[in-house]
DNA sequence: TATATTTATCGAAGCGGTTCGATAAATAAA
DNA sequence: TTTATTTATCGAACCGCTTCGATAAATATA
C-alpha cells in the first residue's frame, strides 16, 4: 500500500517512466514489459497517489458540488438527490465528488469555497442557485461549472433544467380534464425561476381555457418569496379557501408547499380530493405519505445529477465545445390528491 | 491565481522556504517579513495547491463519507443529514469531505472506494452500515474510521452512536402514561443494531410494566429483516391489528414504518390517536406532514455527523488516544399520534 | 571581548507522479 | 546493404509545496 512507482519500477526492473506508461495504458510498451509491470503492481498492492497524480497533471479528476446552505435544511430531500445522482455518475467516470456549501448571505472573499481557490476541484456544480458574486467569480476564474435547476438571465454556462413549463401545463390540463374551472395556485420561494416557470404554465393554461370567462386569475394565485414550504402552503391555501369563490383545486409550486394545503383543508374541514383537489410538484418521497398520497409532476432528480456530471467531464474534456442546457422531462403522477387514474410508481434511482 | 509559491518569493524578495514559513504561521519570521510575504500573497491573490501540500505533507484535510448503496435510495433523508452535518463540521475544521457509495453486494478489492486506495482521504465516516470486508480491509489498512449510527460486536473503532436504548424506553413509557397496556412493536431492518436496541427498550418497559400478567410479548411485535419502510410497517402493524386481542399503539422502529402503521390503521378504519396511537423513532421532516403529525422519538442527525468529524479529526491528530464512542441522546417529541401535552419543536439544524 | 545561543533566512532535497527528449534496438524502405 | 522509421525504454526535469541542515546576523552569556 505505501509503495510508489520507484518500487514497482524496481521490482519489474524497468524504469519508472515505463511503469507510468503502461499504469496510463499508453502505446509503445511491448507486452513483455507490460505483463512483468503489472504483476509487480499486483504484487505489491500499488495505487498511484491521487496528489502526485494531481499535482503533475494539473488536474485531479475531482468535482465540486455547492448547495446553498438554506437548502441544508429545508429543501434538502430534493437536492440531495440531485447529489447522490452527481455521484453516482462521477464515480463511474473515476472522479471524486467534494461537498461544499455556499453561505447564504454571501461575503465576498472570504465565502469562497476553498477547494476553488486551492485547486482541488477540476469543475463544479452548483445546484438549485447560488451567489451572485459567486457565480461571478467562477467566470472570472473560468471555472468549468453545470448549474442544476437554477439560471440567470445574463449567465451563460452549462444547464441541466427541469421542464418545468411542460411539466406544469400537463398537470394543468389533467385538472381540467377533471373539470376544474377554479384553479388555484400556491407558491412560495417565487422568484426562482423554476417557480416562475410552473407558475407561467398555470397561466397559459388558465388563460387558454378560461381567458374570457374567468374574472381575475390574480385572485387564485398566491405568491410568496419566502422559501417555499409547508407552512407558506398552508397559508397560501387558506387565502385561497376563504374567497367568496375559493378554488376547487390547488396546484401548489412544489410539494412541500402543498403538505400545507392539505393542513389548511383539514382546517376547513375539507376533503381532498372531494371538496378540494390538490397538485404539487417535485415528487419526493414524502409525497406518497400523505392521505391521500398526492398527485404530482415527478422530477428526474437523480438523473438530473447525473446529466450534470456529464455535462461537466465533457466540458472538462473539451473547453471550447459549445455551452449545452439540458432539459429533463417531468412526468405526471396521478395520485390520490386529485382523481383520475393512477400512474403507476416510477422504479428508478 | 496561478501563481505559486515561487512568484510569491519573488515579488517579497525572500525565498520560498520564508514564504511557506509565514503561511504556515510558522516561528522565527520578522514581523517585516512577514509583513512583505503577506502583502505579495495577497497581491497575487496566492493560494497555495492542495495537491502540492498534499503530496508534500502526506496528508490532505480531506475525509471520505461513506454510505451504503441502499442508503442513496431508501434512507437517505436519514443518513444525509448526518452527511450534512458532517460537511459542516468539517469545513468548519478546514477539512473537505469526500462522498462516496459503498456497492452491495461488495466485492472485494473491486468495490473498494477509490480514495482509500489513493489516499486522497485521511480518515472515513461510515454511516449506518457498511459490508464487513470493507471494514476489515479499513481496520488492515489501519485507516482511521469512525462509524456513525453502526456497530459490529468485535469491531473496534471509534464510533458515534444513538442512544437507543434510552429513547426506546422513553418513548414506551410516554405510552404506559397514557395507559396503554397492549403495545405492539413493529420493526423492519430487525438486524441492525440500532433497531434491535430499541425493540430491547420495548421489551424492558413492557416486562417492568406487564412482566406478570402479559401473556406473550412476542405476539405483540413484529420483525422483518428487511429494510424498514411503509411497506413494512404497514404488513406489521396490519398483522398485530388482526389479533383477537390487538395493540391500543403500535411502537415503530422509525418514522418509514410508522408510515405503513398510519396506512395500515386508515385500511382497517382506525382512527390515528382515538383508537390507535403510533409512535415512530427518527424524526424526520416528513413526520409532521403526517395526518395527525407524528409524535416520535428526535435523533440529532446533524449533530452525529459533526461528531463524527470532530471525533475522526481527534484521532487524526493524536493517533495513539484511545477508541472513543460518543452516544448521542435523543428527544421525544410528542405530536398529534398519540396524545399527550405536545413537545415543541425543535428548531436546530 | 570571546563564546555560546538564538533568530532569520536560504538552498536544496524530497514527496510521487508524468513527460520530454535521448538512445538503442528492431523494422521498413530504398 | 545502407538509410530512414518506428518501437521500446530510460534518465532527468518538472509539478508546487514542505522541511532539513547550513549560514549569517543578532543577542545573550561568561
Amino acid at each position: 500500500m505505501n509503495y510508489t512507482i520507484r518500487d514497482v519500477a524496481q521490482r519489474a526492473g524497468v524504469s519508472q517512466s515505463t511503469v507510468s506508461l503502461v499504469i496510463n495504458e499508453r502505446t509503445h510498451v511491448s507486452p513483455d514489459t507490460r505483463r512483468r509491470v503489472l504483476d509487480a503492481v499486483e504484487y505489491l498492492e500499488y495505487h498511484p497517489r491521487h496528489s502526485a497524480r494531481h499535482l503533475a497533471l494539473a488536474k485531479g479528476g475531482s468535482i465540486g458540488f455547492v448547495l446553498t446552505e438554506q437548502f441544508f435544511r429545508v429543501s434538502e430531500p430534493f437536492y440531495t438527490k440531485i447529489l447522490l445522482g452527481a455521484e453516482f455518475e462521477a464515480a463511474k467516470q473515476g472522479f471524486y465528488t467534494l461537498l461544499s456549501r455556499a453561505k447564504e448571505p454571501f461575503e465576498y472573499p472570504k465565502d469562497i469555497p476553498r477547494f476553488l481557490l486551492d485547486r482541488s476541484v477540476d469543475g463544479l456544480i452548483v445546484a438549485g442557485r447560488a451567489p451572485k458574486r459567486l457565480l461571478k467569480f467562477i467566470k472570472e476564474k473560468n471555472i468549468p461549472c453545470v448549474l442544476v435547476d437554477f439560471k440567470l438571465p445574463s449567465y451563460s454556462t452549462n444547464h441541466v433544467l427541469i421542464d418545468n413549463l411542460n411539466g406544469s401545463k400537463e398537470a394543468m390540463n389533467h385538472l381540467i380534464s377533471l373539470g376544474h374551472q377554479r384553479i388555484g395556485f400556491v407558491a412560495g420561494s417565487s422568484t426562482h425561476p423554476s417557480i416562475l416557470e410552473r407558475y407561467e404554465g398555470y397561466r397559459q393554461v388558465m388563460y387558454e381555457h378560461y381567458g374570457d370567462s374567468i374574472n381575475d386569475i390574480d385572485k387564485l394565485t398566491y405568491l410568496n418569496e419566502e422559501e417555499a414550504s409547508p407552512l407558506i402552503g398552508r397559508e397560501g391555501a387558506l387565502e385561497l379557501l376563504r374567497l367568496p369563490d375559493p378554488p376547487t383545486a390547488i396546484f401548489a409550486c412544489n410539494d412541500a408547499t402543498a403538505v400545507g394545503c392539505y393542513k389548511a383543508a383539514k382546517e376547513l374541514g375539507l376533503t381532498v380530493p372531494d371538496d378540494l383537489a390538490i397538485m404539487g410538484f417535485d415528487d419526493v418521497d414524502a409525497s406518497t405519505h400523505l392521505d391521500p398520497d398526492l398527485s404530482t409532476v415527478h422530477i428526474y432528480k437523480a438523473e438530473m445529477g447525473k446529466e450534470a456530471v456529464r455535462s461537466l467531464v465533457d466540458r472538462l474534456g473539451n473547453p471550447d465545445q459549445p455551452l449545452k442546457t439540458k432539459i429533463i422531462s417531468t412526468k405526471l403522477m396521478i395520485r390520490g390528491s386529485c382523481g383520475g387514474e393512477r400512474t403507476p410508481e416510477i422504479n428508478y434511482f
